[in-house]
DNA sequence: TTGGGTTTGTTGTCGGCGATAACAATTCAG
DNA sequence: CTGAATTGTTATCGCCGACAACAAACCCAA
C-alpha cells in the first residue's frame, strides 16, 4: 500500500524471532547500501561474531538475495574474507517519478544499480493519462527474477495513512488520485507492493542513503519545480508530519505583504523563489526546467535584467532557509531540482541571507550543497522506498 | 553528562543481552508511565508471554525497583492478577527548572510523583548565583533510597554535545555556562548523572509521556517566556538538531520590516509575540509573567488598550504556527508559559490566521490546546530527562 | 620452495531468553 | 458449594548468538 515501514509499536518487546529479522536486515541493508562488502568487515560493523555472520549470510544466499565470492585482491595478510555482493540483476524493483515536465520509470536492482530507464514528456494541465505509460513501460521492462514492488515519487502533496495523491493546483487543477492503488490493480502479479511518496522526500532519502547526506542525520533538501518542497530529515528520521504533509514549506508565507499565491494565501515561499517568478522577472517568455537554466545562463554571461532576477529570488531563498536553519539546526542543506541552478548562481545572496538572519550557532555549523546524485535522486529514493520491506525483514 | 540516550548505532544488531534489556526497560516504561499496572495489561501490552512477564518483575522486584501487591478490586471472575507498582518513594530523581523569573527545584519518584519542591525568586539580569541555591535545596531534599541523577530545564539554548547552556541575552548578557558538570562536580556522590536540555522541549516531553500529547507522536510545545522557544517532536522523537539547537523558532522572521531584534536580526517571531512587546503594545509598565496575566485580565474585562495588543499579538502568534504547521503538519500544538494566557485571549485571531495561511490537508487535523500539566511540566520533563537512562537499562 | 605469522571461514558446544503447556491458585456467578 | 474463568508458577523446549577450537588461505621472509 502506501509507505508502512515503522515497526514502533510503542510497546516495542521484541523476541527471538525478532532479533533474527533485525540482524537479517541490517546485514542486507548493509549490503544493499555499499554494493558489496566483505564478511569481516560486516562481523565488525554489526557487531555479531564470525560464526553469526556466515549463519546469515548463508539464509540470505538460500533466499536468493545475495551472493558470496572470493575476493580479486586481498592486500593484507591472512586469509582473505568472501566478498558479499546484493543480487542485483535478480532482486529489483521500479522507481517511478511523476515530475512537472516528465513522467521516468525505472528497473533498480538490490544495491542500487540501474539496470534499465525509460521516460515520456508531460504535457503541462494534463492530469489524466498518467498511470498508462508507467503500465506499459514497466510491462516492456520487465526482468527475470524477483520484483520486490514499484516506490513512486510525486510531486504532489501525499496522504500518509493511503498513498492518495493531491497533486499541484499548477498541474492541472487540484486533483486527487489514488495513484499507488491504481498501479497495483493494473499490474498485481507483476506488483507486491507499490509505495507513493514526495519527489522532496525521496530524493532526501535518496542522498542520504547513498549521496552528500550519507551519515547526517539532521539535513533538509530543498526541491524546487513550479514549486517548492522540502525532505527533512530530522534526528535520522524522514519528518512527514501526522497526516504525511509534513515539509510544505513551499507555503510557509515569508512576504506578509506579498503576491498572492495559488493556495489562498499571499507572500508564500513558493511564490518568490518559484520557477514563474524566476522567469517573470527575467523577462522570459519560455517555461520549464530548461528556461529556469536559461536565465542563469544569461546571468553567468552578464546579462543584467537575469542577474537581477537570480539576486531577488536568491535573496528570498536564502532568506527561508534562514528560517528553516533556525527551527532545525540541520547540519546540511541540499539544493535540489531548480534550485540547484538557482542556488549556485546566487550563492552568494544566500550565504548573506543566513549570516544575517540565522542564529550564530546553529547557521555556523550548515553545509550548503548539491545533490551528488544529480536529477536521478528521485528514482533511486523511489526504489529505496520500495527495497524498504524487504529490507525490513528479508525473509518474509 | 548531557542528553545521551539514544543508543542508535546504525548498525543496530541486537543480541541476547540487549533483548533482555529492552524488555526489561519496556516494563518498566509502562510502569513508570502508569504508576501502577497489573501483570496482566503487561502480558497483552508488551506482547510477551504471562511467564515471561513472571521473570522481567521478578528482576525489577529484586533490584528495588517494582513492588507486586494483590489488586483492591478485581470486578472480574478469575484469578486477580497482581499489581506492580513503581518503587516511587526510593527511585527518584531531582528535576530542576531554570526559568527566567524563578529556580525551582523537586524531587520526583519513579512514576512520576512529585515528593517534595522548592523554589526561589530569580532576579532578572543577574546570571551568577544559579548553582549554589540549586546545590542547597538538593542537599536539602536529600531522602533515603536511591537517586538516579537530575535534569535540568533552562530556559536558554543547550549544546547537545556538551550540555553546555547559552542562556538568552535577555538575562544579562550572552553566557556560556557548563551548568550540568557544575552540578555534578558539586555533588558527585549524590548525582550519579546530570541532564540538561531546553525548557520547551522537556515540556514537551512531560507533555507527550503524561499529558495532553500522549500518545500524540506529531506535535510542538510553544513555549513563551520573555523570548519564545518550541519543543518539537516528528514522528515520536524530538527534534534536537545537529547541534542541539533546534526549535528555535523565536528567531524565525516573520516580519521582513519588523523591529530589530536582539540576536542582531530584525522582524523575528520573538519580537512580535513576545512578552516585551504585549506589555509595550498594552502600556503596561510592569514586567514578568504576573504582568502578562494582568493584561489579559484587562482585556476580558473590555479594557480596549489591551484589547488591542492581544489581538496584534494574537495574530503574530497565529501567523507563526500557521507557518510552522505547513512545516511539520502536527497534530496538536499546545501553548505553554505566558503563551498560554495569551493563546487562551485570541484563540479567535490564531484560529483565524491558520485558515487564512495553512493549507487546508494539514490546518484541518490541527488541534490547538493548552499544557495538561500547567507550570509544572517543565519539571516533570526534566525528571522524566533524569529517568532515560534508567529505563533504557534498568539493571545498570 | 618452505615454514611461520596472520586473518578468516567452519564446526560443535554452551548459555540465555522467550514460548509453550500443564498445573496450581484465586475469584465470581449461580 | 460447584463450575467457569482468569492468572501465576513451574518445567521443558526451540532458537539464537557467543565462544573456542580447528581448518583454510594469504603474505612474507629465508
Amino acid at each position: 500500500m502506501t509507505v508502512s515501514t515503522n515497526r514502533n509499536m510503542r510497546a516495542g518487546a521484541p523476541s527471538q524471532e525478532e532479533i533474527r529479522r533485525q540482524n537479517l536486515g541490517a546485514l542486507l541493508r548493509f549490503v544493499h547500501e555499499r554494493g558489496q562488502i566483505s564478511r569481516a568487515e560486516l562481523t565488525s560493523e554489526l557487531g555479531l561474531n564470525r560464526s553469526t555472520i556466515g549463519a546469515l549470510t548463508a539464509d540470505l544466499t538460500e533466499a536468493g538475495l545475495v551472493t558470496e565470492e572470493a575476493p580479486r585482491e586481498t592486500g593484507r595478510a591472512g586469509r582473505p574474507s568472501l566478498v558479499v555482493r546484493a543480487m542485483s540483476e535478480s532482486i529489483y524493483a521500479y522507481a517511478v517519478s511523476v515530475e512537472v515536465d516528465q513522467i521516468r520509470v525505472a528497473r533498480i536492482g538490490l544495491g542500487g544499480v540501474l539496470l534499465d530507464q525509460r521516460s515520456i514528456p508531460r504535457p503541462r494541465g494534463s492530469i489524466a493519462g498518467t498511470i498508462d505509460p508507467i503500465t506499459t513501460f514497466i510491462k516492456q521492462m520487465a526482468g527475470e527474477g524477483r520484483c520486490v514492488g514499484a516506490g513512486i515519487a510525486v510531486c504532489g502533496m501525499v496522504r500518509r495513512e493511503d498513498g492518495m495523491v493531491h497533486l499541484s493546483p499548477y498541474l492541472g487543477g487540484a486533483v486527487d488520485e489514488p495513484i499507488a492503488d491504481s498501479l497495483r490493480e493494473r499490474l498485481p502479479e507483476l506488483l507486491p507492493q507499490v509505495a507513493v511518496a514526495n519527489v522532496a522526500d525521496l530524493c532526501a532519502l535518496a542522498e542520504h542513503t547513498r549521496g552528500v547526506a550519507a551519515g547526517c542525520d539532521n539535513f533538509i533538501y530543498m526541491y524546487g519545480d513550479v514549486g517548492v518542497g522540502a525532505g527533512i530529515v530530522a534526528g535520522g528520521h524522514r519528518v512527514t508530519g501526522h497526516g504525511g504533509y509534513g515539509g510544505e514549506v513551499g507555503h510557509m508565507v515569508v512576504n506578509p505583504v506579498g503576491r498572492p499565491c495559488g493556495c489562498g494565501s499571499k507572500g508564500c515561499w513558493e511564490t518568490e523563489i518559484g520557477e514563474h517568478t524566476l522567469l517573470k522577472l527575467a523577462q522570459s517568455t519560455d517555461i520549464g526546467a530548461q528556461a529556469v537554466l536559461a536565465v542563469v545562463d544569461r546571468a553567468s554571461r552578464g546579462d543584467h535584467i537575469a542577474q537581477a532576477a537570480v539576486r531577488q529570488v536568491g535573496d528570498w531563498l536564502g532568506f527561508g532557509v534562514a528560517n528553516l536553519v533556525n527551527i532545525f539546526n540541520p547540519e546540511l542543506v541540499i539544493f535540489g531540482g531548480t534550485l540547484r541552478d538557482v542556488y549556485l548562481a546566487s550563492a552568494a545572496q544566500v550565504r548573506s541571507k543566513l549570516n544575517s538572519i540565522a542564529l550564530a550557532a546553529t547557521r555556523e555549523h550548515v553545509r550548503l550543497r548539491t545533490p551528488a546524485l544529480g536529477s536521478d535522486g528521485a528514482l533511486i529514493g523511489a526504489a529505496e522506498l520500495a527495497f524498504q520491506q524487504l529490507l525490513n525483514d528479508p525473509l518474509a
